[in-house]
DNA sequence: ATCTAGATTTGACTTATTCAAAACAACTGG
DNA sequence: CCAGTTGTTTTGAATAAGTCAAATCTAGAT
């Protein structure tokens, strides 16, 4: 069989599979709302999911978005005075804004290239593994 | 009356009543336990205070911590998958570094002087206030 | 000394999240 | 093609952290 025109929830499926994990309908599903709605919180996405898949439950998105977390499939955010949100664009980078008023979440692109200055002065014996920049 | 050798215990009120809040026992407690150990979760600054003055709620603590965090007096850390921390070191521009595994945060003096190569390339809109980074 | 605004106590409540056990579905080898 | 095993989801309950509101109390001003 050609995969000549693979429908978008293929490719998705595929990198569920790519994950190791098994590319069940809440999977997709969940996967998919992240993609329409970036910076979806575990209430937003059960909503969301709830109306393509009804009978979901939501501890199912709980454990969809820790699997996905952990599999580095979709990145959790966790800003101040507001539920964890969870995004799909990962590995690029970038930082994220927030409004201390309205509490208004949005991507902000590195000034620099890579991992820019973020090396610390001193480190108190850690091994940096990651930096995340929140601007308010 | 002269001032020349001024307890600590006075310093820390005058800070207080710098900030415009009457200087209470809880909150002359709270600042004290702040300053012998940053990083503090609400419960551990409870538990502190409790032992120099017992019969003090839970719930004077957070009023406590939220009047001196609105006031400018302290800092609010909320690290992903912990209650909030507090610290007393406001104002130098300072970060924080995380462990991954056993949660454990100190401080990290920034590279740069001030607030560094933190000028994100496209603000969106904002208005940016502040920037927080966190090593992990 | 009295009054008033702000601080604290008491007690209930909400929100976000996690845990545990049972039911279910999908692939695996026989 | 069927049974077993592994991983996923459901069901139902529980917890941690923090907030809200009303009543009481206290510090500082008049």
């Amino acid at each position: 069989m050609t995969q000549l025109d693979l429908p978008a929830s293929a490719t998705l499926a595929d990198s569920v599979r790519a994950a190791g994990l098994k590319d069940t309908s809440p999977r997709l599903a969940v996967l998919t709302m992240l993609q329409n709605a970036p910076h979806s919180s575990a209430e937003d996405v059960f909503a969301g999911v709830r109306n393509e898949l009804p009978g979901t439950s939501v501890q199912a998105v709980y454990g969809v978005l820790a699997a996905f977390t952990a599999a580095g499939l979709v990145r959790r955010i966790d800003p101040a005075n507001s539920p964890a949100l969870f995004e799909c664009r990962v590995g690029d980078n970038h930082h994220h804004i927030l409004c201390v008023s309205c509490g208004e979440l949005k991507d902000v692109d590195c000034v620099i290239g890579a991992a820019p200055c973020l090396a610390p002065s001193d480190t108190s014996g850690f091994t940096v593994y990651a930096a995340e920049v929140t601007f308010t």
